[in-house]
DNA sequence: GCCAACGTTGGC
DNA sequence: GCCAACGTTGGC
C-alpha cells in the first residue's frame, strides 16, 4: 500500500497524548506500590472535576505525573499512563470502604476512575523544585489554594519535567 | 497540630 | 439562589 493510500485508509487518529499529575498518599498507594503492582485502579476519588477529568478526558495512553502528597516529602515521585476506558469506581458501593458513597446507586454510579500503569520511577522532585523553576509557574498543581487531586498538564510542562528534571 | 483555602451541604 | 457552617485537603 502506497503511504498516500495508507494515509486514506487509516482511521481518524486518536487526539493528541494529553498530560496529566495524579496526587497518590504514598501511605495508600507510592509509586513503589504501582511499580510492584504494575498497574492501579485509581480508587477513591470524590471531587466532581477530578471525576470529569477520569471520565469525559482522559485517553489510554496519556501521559500521568505521579505525585506524591499528604507525606514527609511531597513531590513527583515517577512516571504514569492511562491504561483503561472509564468505569464505575467499586469502592463507592462497598459499605466497608472508607470511600462508599451510599447515595450512588449502582443503576446510577456517581464515580468513575480509569486504571493507571506504571512507567517509571524517577528521582523524587520535591515540590520546592517545583515551584523554583520560572517554566513551570503556571502548573495548576501549584496554584495558590489549589486542592484537585488530579490536574492537567500542558505539554510544555511535562517536556520540562521528564527531560530537564528527570534523569 | 495548625491553618489557609476550597468544596459541599442545607436552611432559608 | 444565597450563604454560613462544616468538612477536607495538604503543605508546613
Amino acid at each position: 500500500m502506497s503511504r498516500a493510500e495508507n494515509s486514506r485508509t487509516e482511521k481518524a487518529p486518536a487526539r493528541a497524548r494529553q498530560y496529566w499529575l495524579m496526587k497518590s498518599e504514598p501511605d495508600e498507594a507510592s509509586i513503589d506500590t504501582l511499580a510492584k503492582e504494575g498497574a492501579l485502579p485509581w480508587t477513591g476519588v470524590r471531587n466532581y472535576q477530578a471525576r470529569n477529568f477520569m471520565r469525559d478526558v482522559m485517553r489510554i495512553g496519556d501521559g500521568v505525573l505521579f505525585y506524591h502528597s499528604s507525606c514527609p516529602e511531597p513531590g513527583i515521585a515517577g512516571l504514569a499512563e492511562v491504561c483503561s476506558q472509564p468505569y464505575p469506581d467499586p469502592t463507592q458501593f462497598d459499605p466497608k470502604s472508607h470511600y462508599y458513597d451510599a447515595a450512588s446507586k449502582p443503576d446510577e454510579p456517581r464515580w468513575q476512575l480509569v486504571d493507571v500503569k506504571y512507567v517509571r520511577k524517577s528521582a523524587l522532585i520535591p515540590l520546592a523544585e517545583l515551584r523554583a523553576h520560572e517554566e513551570l509557574a503556571d502548573m495548576v498543581v501549584l496554584r495558590r489554594g489549589n486542592r484537585l487531586s488530579i490536574t492537567p498538564v500542558t505539554p510544555a510542562e511535562w517536556r520540562f519535567i521528564t527531560t530537564r528534571l528527570m534523569g
